[in-house]
RNA sequence: GCCGCAAUAGCUCAGUCGGUAGAGCACAUCAUUCGUAAUGAUGGGGUCGGGGGUUCGAAUCCCUCUUGCGGCACCA
């Protein structure tokens, strides 16, 4: 016999009876009045609902208060519908599309012959402001489709009627109203617009293709975010303003690393500090390379273009190579090596290859150049011209799971010496534009998910997301402000070494086609020096500092006992400069801490006498004067690399 | 590539109504030898991103190209 009750169990964990159908807001009044005020939405077995949703099963109720986390996605959904009121009633004829809530705030889609700007900002928060002084509540609709499609029809919402369309028939058509206003929507929203509060603002406008497809018109986006209360959006402000401050691209400019210009776009001109430390990560890849039994190779910048011809890449991506000209005294078109792989299977090629002598590593410092599109250019982290610590393993099938591990370790360990402990794995499978037999694509997925499974880290899947030739790992980690960036890669390939004709001998003289696994750790150096840069804001650790040391004197007479220090400081191996201008202390001291030089090696009258040196680090005021031969010591046991310092260099 | 915005001294920026370009920092010279985040004085420095147009006259208005910025799309 169907029931005609509910139970609700409350977070107390009680339980209690109510009539099929009651409604949230009739429960949290049942309970009392206080709570009903306060309460915007509620929490349906973990789900959030609308208040005024009947309830008709058994469930756990959770009554959600504005200031509740989960609260904040409603505020920044609300926000959206009331910006797109407030649009509309400004700017009669704006066609409304999409408005959801996104990391940091939401957005709102709007299609109109003239695009927003920036200065229609205050007009939009304060029509804003407006509605949500009336306070409208929110109240759901469920429309028939035909009723729905003809009502956005009348209306001249072409893009609504879309929409409508696209929900699937299983699916309700809801409309939200506030006022007379009124959207298609999934839902949930709070009870009425006097909720979203005042702590919003609207961030920036920009373009963005109907339904994510460059085919489709460009509609104007506004961004704006929303938090509970004016102190958390401060917060959001400030933190912003700080994120602005640790831009690689001011931070390059600023400690001298690097810069652009128009002649190059999406080429760097590393300068002496920057291409200090572009070689100390290359000096620490090729270390960790070299104990894990790599050999680094070196293949041609330029070569016949049918080597990707035949590696299918010319087919897929030729609109982004740079190819050279014909000339009449040679026909052939030259490619400028996008990427390494054939190049390294010409390698593994050149010369009888034998099972015994797989797996056969090799690692290049690839200098790859793609024509991105001048749109997605963006100072280091993605540029036209850049390094890759690219290497391809060449094994047999049964050696895939055991090498996708060791690379799979590798990369984790690298990414803890540079600080990034927090890494998630993604598992690409295979896309829909591919090469190579579904069997084929099936032993390679098998294979790279035994060895993801075998790392006993966390994954998602990505769906589709894999190389035409083949699926990967992706990993992503995540710095010091929480931003993610995917660096490093494992792919498996079975398709490429048979189309360039790579063949090994095995074990009964049969010439077998060889698994190859491309790989990168850093990805693209440029890009790391651009993540490392943001993550420390410049302050780097000291064996990454392109300036480990100033020695900054105070009176011209310790001169000669400054450029001593200067010297035995190099000969301990450190990068030290020597600042013997006649400047105040103070004067050098806000110079070089501007600059983010680690240590301040700060010598007077009285360290000249003693032969001893005041330190100052970086970000402290405190000084600690010590004995010279100490002092060198001790910095110098600290920019030791850390995989130096843990011993691997001695690890066969 | 698409939508929008921008480009003035090495950097950050001002420049009214179209009337012939300015500040701070940096740099150079001189003085200063001063113990932990800016010593003072003096001086040099710009075809106003490139090209074209309108105008008696363009940093300023229009067109176009380049580059950058914010997104979108793309990313072997």
């Amino acid at each position: 016999m169907a029931s005609d009750l509910v139970t609700l169990t409350f977070p107390d964990g009680a339980g209690r009876d109510y009539s099929k159908g009651i409604t949230g807001s009739e429960v949290a009044k049942a309970i009392s009045p206080s709570l009903a005020k306060r309460t915007v939405a509620m929490a349906l077995d973990g789900a959030l609902a609308d208040l005024s949703d009947p309830i008709d099963r058994d469930a756990k109720i959770e009554f959600v208060s504005r200031d509740d986390p989960r609260a904040l996605e409603l505020i920044r959904h609300d926000a959206a519908h009331v910006m797109a009121e407030a649009v509309q009633s400004l700017w009669p004829g704006t066609q409304v599309t999409i408005g959801p809530v996104i990391e940091n705030g939401f957005y709102y889609d709007f299609f109109r012959n003239q695009p927003f700007t920036p200065e229609d900002f205050p007009a939009i928060e304060k029509r804003m402001r407006e509605i949500i002084g009336r306070d409208k509540p929110f109240t759901k609709e469920v429309w028939s489709r035909e009723e729905a499609k003809r009502v956005f029809r009348d209306k001249g919402e072409q893009f609504k009627v879309e929409l409508v369309d696209a929900i699937p028939e299983d699916q309700q058509i809801k409309i939200y109203k506030q006022g007379d206003w009124f959207d298609l929507c999934r839902g949930p929203h709070m009870t009425s617009t006097g909720k979203v509060g005042n702590a919003f603002k609207l961030m920036k406008v920009a373009g963005a293709y109907w339904r994510g497809d460059a085919r489709n018109p460009m509609l104007t986006r506004i961004y704006g975010t929303a938090f509970a209360k004016p102190e958390q959006l401060d917060a959001y402000l400030k933190q912003l303003e700080e994120a602005e401050k640790r831009d690689h691209r001011r931070l390059g400019r600023e400690m001298d690393l690097f810069h652009f210009q128009e002649e190059a776009p999406g080429s760097v001109f590393w300068h002496p500090k920057g291409w200090t430390l572009f070689q100390a990560l290359e000096r620490y890849i090729r270390r960790r390379q070299d104990t894990a039994g790599y050999v680094e190779v070196n293949s041609p910048q330029l070569m016949d273009a049918q080597l990707w011809v035949a590696t299918g890449h010319m087919q897929a991506f030729r609109d982004m190579m740079f190819l050279t000209e014909k000339r009449p005294d040679d026909e052939r078109v030259f490619a400028i090596k996008p990427m390494n792989c054939p190049g390294h299977v010409q390698i593994f090629k050149n010369g009888l290859k034998s099972y015994r002598d797989l797996p056969f590593k090799i690692a290049e410092f690839g200098k790859v150049h793609r024509f991105e599109p001048s749109g997605a250019l963006h100072g280091l982290m993605r540029v036209r011209a850049f390094t890759q610590d690219d290497a391809h393993i060449f094994i047999t099938a049964e050696q895939v799971e055991k090498e996708a591990l060791k690379v799979n370790d590798m990369i984790l360990s690298i990414y803890e010496d540079f600080g990034f402990s927090d890494v998630h794995i993604k598992f690409s499978d295979r896309p829909e534009k591919r090469i190579g037999d579904d069997a084929v694509w099936d032993k390679a997925e098998a294979a790279l998910m035994a060895a993801l499974k075998a790392s006993g880290r966390p994954w998602t899947l990505n769906k589709g997301e894999g190389a035409f030739y083949g699926p990967k790992l992706e990993y992503v980690l995540r710095d010091a402000i929480g931003r993610e960036w995917q660096c490093g890669t494992v792919q498996v390939d079975l398709n490429m070494p048979g189309r360039l004709g790579a063949f090994y001998i095995d074990e009964h003289s049969n010439k077998v086609t060889p698994v190859m696994l491309h790989r990168a750790m850093f990805g693209s150096l440029e890009r790391f020096i651009g993540i490392l840069i943001e993550h420390h804001a410049g302050h780097f650790p000291l064996w990454l500092a392109p300036t480990q040391a100033v020695v900054a004197t105070i009176i011209s007479d310790a001169d000669s006992y400054a450029s001593e220090v200067a010297a035995l400081a190099r000969r301990a191996g450190l990068r030290v400069e020597l600042d013997l201008r006649n400047e105040k202390i103070n004067y050098k001291v806000r110079e070089h801490s501007l600059a983010k030089v680690p240590v301040l090696l700060v010598v007077g009258k009285k360290e000249a006498e003693s032969r001893a040196v005041s330190i100052r680090r970086l970000g402290s005021q405190e000084q600690k004067v010590m004995g010279l031969d100490e002092a060198l010591a001790e910095l110098a046991a600290e920019a030791v690399p850390p995989d130096v310092r843990r011993g691997r260099m001695h690890i066969a």
